[in-house]
RNA sequence: GCGCAUGUGUCGUAAUUGGUAGCCGAGCCAGACUUAGGAUCUGGUGCUGCGAGGCGUGGGGGUUCGAGUCCCUCCAUGCGCACCA
């Protein structure tokens, strides 16, 4: 019988569906094992073939840890909440529910036909009531909270209602306590707190929650008529939809994200992923320390506060430039520039964020006539309004040093202010000089400096900040680039938020009333007068009389605890058990793409730490191992058409004619031919088309770029899996390459894989293909091949490295059809490495083998070394002709004889049988010698 | 501009601690078998040279008895951040 896969894989499959086979419970005596792939959103194209790589991978990790022993969570759900369904609703009028329904009936169809061993009786749906019923009991928790400094954790608010009732604000403690919070505190005592009414009260501690709602600038996307986290905007388009991004200032749901910021940075370190994301997020929260200086203004009570990393140069500043957004603008500017500033900011605030980005080259400001002493010459400084100073960074202000930064530079350059040098440029250095250029390098020594001439730089910066600080001129202050999470979207299909309004100020809903469904609503649009869809909900009201929140939830927040329902999906009573949350603790293997790094990742992270920090679960960081898997790309094919006519040329003579270059359905075509009949059929206007052909045959352009349906370039494993079978889709993906490597789809050499399949069936058949093994003892030569893949094969897996693997499998059944091998025991040993990397073949030829039970209840072979013993001499040798000799512990010598004797080559050379050809000579090492 | 990653035959790649570079697969060449299959099997295949040999891991330099691997520098590609003070 030859190898049918098509039959042995959906035997399988119903096998595993009917036997439950994958369900896993809480067992106290097996050590758990975690592995969670990142779940999909289920969009309308389905799977490509990029998506189960990393399925595929994670499985290969499930499949063996359960092997090794592992009581093993491989579980599988949807992230179904998010845009592409609701802009489908809004286009169409069909319920999102219904969308997404559908599209993750068609994904669960895909992947089951891939062979996952997926628990999926843990299924999760981060839109379904019982699921979100926890995102919002998680969000009451966030509104509850505030972060404490003293205790550098988050803490329930009634530790900080007793703190005013007992200290007031600000508290006697020296805990920079507004660091974090973006509005101006009153300062009150214990008794005035007292004295506040509910409303002022709450006002108050809103300010301070970890879920908190203020005014705020938000990037502003009209085209999804909604409010996005700065991950969600890239280059100043959204994400999704690619629609242009403003800054707009309004009441906006944060989380206090910023609170995390030193702890989302240090505890990275302790994590295994890889150095690029890692960076990726250090980059993301962007600690700088500094400075903060606060400069007096000339002729009123007030100061201008900037921040600085380079406290040294503060003798080098020439003018102050404030941000247009700074409220002191208003404030300072005299009535003579008072047209020309306000002129300034209306230009600046209408630009786009893109505009902005796209003109960083382009200088502009203006001076406000307002004037600054320095703090420690008394000297006037002028102050402008400039819009590279950011409003959200530091302190919206910079003392301007032109001759050693260069954007202040450019803006002294521009309007020609003065430009003192406080820093020496040293010997050596391939400097232009400071009238072509600022010098930034923080090395050199500091010149009309006063008390801090003739210091180092390094030095300098110290002395500054003293000097700073024992004056009170400022102080020194850790800035970090992360700004707070905007939670609210004004959208339809994502969690309410569980919030209602009482006299203007915000409340949680009871904990008993969760969850808040998401009402049903007729129409997806924002309503006429601006609200979100959410206000079209008729009789929508808490208890019937009180507000709700018309913003929703945003994309990430299901997704940053839920690897946690994992553990306890089908709980009423709890998000998770503490059972089942002390047994599973963290993720043990995390795999998914890299695009996640600053924003799931950031935010499960800091979810993760704020439930820690109310004792909720007892992990402080959701995974400690965490890999990437590269992006798969698509092959986009062309055609070329002759404008004007319906004539297409092939690729090799486009150039001679006046074209246009199409995008061309992939799967019309073969080895970049395309299939003429076809293309004719695949849309209307084709069909009369004609072709210039090169040897009778049409040649397509191709081109790399992402998997998408608009380009035409996805292939859908479904394909594959019909034409050579789950298995070999599996060992295909992952024979491909590394498995963080990107790399384009590409057929060619599927058929290695699945000869190799074929190879390994004919081990376990003979001649004829009837089912025929041996129950004679193993020779040496067959344990050895064994022993060498079972080691070859463990190590890859334990570091995550498949393809590898495959490759030994290759060489495992190469030799073992050399050797003619028809052992029962061999073969039974090799189908459970293998059953990992292809299951359903594994299972098959486990059965034949007259195994009652599932392969995936086997276990994994035990390594024998003492097969893997090589015959040949084994030696190193030799520094500058003097050589130190060593041998092959197993044969003659011992380890002290080893390192105790110099010897000659020639003396080598007489110490070995025979004479060697070629001796490779290496200190302390052991290696070959060629006889 | 800053940061991170990558660079090896015709192609995908391998070489776990510095130790015979190119495993495994694809492609190609030759052959065997054949009910002609997109089958199976055998041999060959880094470059160069008739040959012994020489040269070869993006370029240049260094450390080392020995470098794809470590260090410096430059180049190219990809990704991330970007007027962050």
């Amino acid at each position: 019988m030859e190898y049918n896969f098509r039959a042995i894989e959906s035997k399988w499959q119903n096998y595993w569906r009917n036997h439950q086979s994958y369900s896993t419970n809480i067992d106290a005596q097996k050590a758990k094992y975690y592995v969670l792939d990142m779940f999909p959103y289920p969009s309308g194209a389905g799977l490509h073939v990029g998506h189960p790589l990393g399925y595929i991978a994670s499985d290969i990790v499930a499949r063996y840890k359960r092997l090794k022993g592992f009581n093993v969570l491989h579980p599988m759900g949807y992230d179904s909440f998010g845009l592409p369904a609701e802009q489908y609703a809004i286009q169409t009028g069909q319920h999102p529910s219904i969308t997404t329904e559908q599209n993750i009936n068609r994904y669960r169809e895909q992947l089951d036909k891939i062979g996952f061993s997926f628990d999926w009786s843990r299924e999760i749906r981060t839109s379904d009531p019982s699921y979100y019923k926890w995102t919002q009991w998680i969000f009451i928790k966030l509104f509850h909270s505030w972060y404490n400094p003293s205790t550098n954790k988050a803490e329930p608010i009634e530790t900080l209602i007793q703190l005013f009732e007992t200290k007031g604000f600000p508290l006697d403690n020296n805990s920079d306590l507004t660091g974090n919070i973006e509005s101006e505190i009153p300062v009150f005592s214990a008794d005035e707190w007292k004295t506040f009414g509910e409303k002022k009260q709450q006002e108050i501690l809103l300010t301070f929650r970890i879920a908190y709602l203020s005014e705020a600038w938000v990037n502003w996307c009209a085209g999804l008529g909604t409010v996005l986290a700065n991950d969600e905007v890239k280059d100043g388009v959204s994400e999704r939809g690619g629609f242009p991004v403003e800054r707009k200032r309004m009441p906006q749901w944060s989380l206090r994200i910023t609170a995390y910021a030193d702890r989302l940075l240090k505890d990275l370190d302790d994590l295994d992923w890889t150095d690029s994301i890692k960076e990726a997020q250090r980059n993301w929260i962007g600690k700088s320390e500094g400075t903060s200086i606060r400069f007096k203004l000339k002729n009123q009570n007030d100061f201008v506060e900037v921040f600085t990393t380079r406290p040294d140069t503060v003798f080098g500043v020439s003018f102050v430039t404030i941000a247009p957004e700074h409220e002191l603008v208003d404030r300072i500017t005299t009535d003579q520039f008072r047209v020309a500033v306000n002129e300034y900011i209306t230009m600046a605030k209408n630009r786009t964020e893109r505009e902005r980005q796209a003109e960083v080259k382009r200088i502009s400001g203006q001076f406000t006539g307002a004037y600054v002493k320095h703090p420690f010459t008394g000297k006037d400084i002028p102050v402008w309004v400039g819009d590279y100073v950011l409003a959200g960074y530091g302190t919206g202000a910079v003392m301007a040093v032109p001759a050693h930064d260069s954007r202040d530079y450019a803006f002294a350059k521009y309007f020609d202010l003065a430009i003192p040098q406080v820093i020496e440029i040293p010997n050596g250095t391939d400097h232009p000089g400071l009238d072509k250029e600022s010098y930034d390098e923080k090395s050199g020594k500091l010149i009309n400096s006063e008390f801090l001439n003739g210091l180092d730089v390094k030095v300098a910066i110290r002395k500054a900040i003293d000097e700073i600080e024992k004056n009170n001129f400022g102080k020194g202050r850790i800035n970090y680039r992360l700004r707070d999470a905007a939670f609210g979207r004004q959208r339809y299909w994502g969690e309410p938020i569980p919030i209602f309004y009482k006299d203007g100020i915000p409340y949680t809903i009871d904990e008993t009333d969760l969850p808040l469904i998401l009402p049903e609503i007729d129409k997806f649009q924002p309503t006429d007068d601006g609200n979100p869809p959410l206000a079209r909900a008729k009789d929508w009201k808490y208890k019937g009389e009180y507000e709700y929140e018309y913003t929703t939830m945003p994309g990430w927040a299901g997704s940053s605890w839920y690897f946690l329902r994992y553990m306890d999906p089908k709980n009423d009573n709890e998000f998770v058990s503490q059972e089942a949350v002390n047994y599973w603790k963290n993720i043990d293997f995390y795999l998914g793409g890299a695009e996640h790094s600053t924003g799931h990742l950031l935010y499960v992270r800091f979810w993760t730490k704020f439930l820690f920090d109310l004792g909720c679960i007892p992990i402080n960081e959701p995974a400690k191992k965490l890999i990437n898997q590269g992006m798969i790309q698509g092959v986009s094919a062309f055609v070329y058409r002759i404008n004007g006519e319906n004539k297409f040329v092939s690729y090799g003579l486009k150039d001679q004619y006046d074209t246009t270059a199409l995008h061309v359905d992939v799967n019309i075509t073969t080895n970049n031919l395309l299939d003429i009949n076809k293309f004719r059929l695949w849309r209307e206007e084709n069909k009369d088309a004609t072709f210039v052909l090169e040897n009778d045959q049409y040649i397509c352009g191709t081109e790399v770029e992402k998997m998408s349906k608009s380009k035409w370039n996805v292939v859908s494993p479904d394909l594959i899996v019909e034409e050579y079978g789950a298995d070999t889709l599996r060992l295909y993906e992952m024979f491909l390459g590394p498995l963080e490597q990107s790399k384009p789809w590409s057929t060619q050499g599927i058929s290695g894989v699945h000869n190799f399949l074929r190879r390994a069936w004919r081990l376990f058949h003979d001649k004829e293909g009837n089912f025929n093994v041996s129950d004679e003892g193993a020779s040496p030569a067959e344990l050895k091949v064994l022993h060498r893949t079972i080691k070859k094969v463990e190590e890859d897996v334990e570091r995550f490295s498949f393809n590898t693997t495959i490759s030994s499998f290759m060489i495992c059944v190469n030799d073992l059809t050399d050797l003619k091998c028809n052992n029962r025991s061999i073969l039974q040993e090799f189908i459970i490495l293998l059953s990992p990397y292809a299951p359903h073949m594994a299972e098959e030829l486990w059965e034949l083998l007259g195994n009652k039970e599932s392969i995936n209840k086997a276990k994994f072979p035990k390594l024998n070394e003492s097969y893997l013993v090589e015959d040949s001499f084994d030696y190193p040798i030799s520094i500058n002709g003097k050589v130190r000799f060593k041998m092959n512990l197993s044969l003659k010598l011992s380890k002290e004889d080893v390192e105790q004797t110099v010897l000659s080559s020639e003396e080598i050379k007489k110490h070995l049988q025979g004479s060697p050809k070629k001796i490779i000579v290496v200190p302390g090492r052991i290696v070959n010698v060629v006889l």
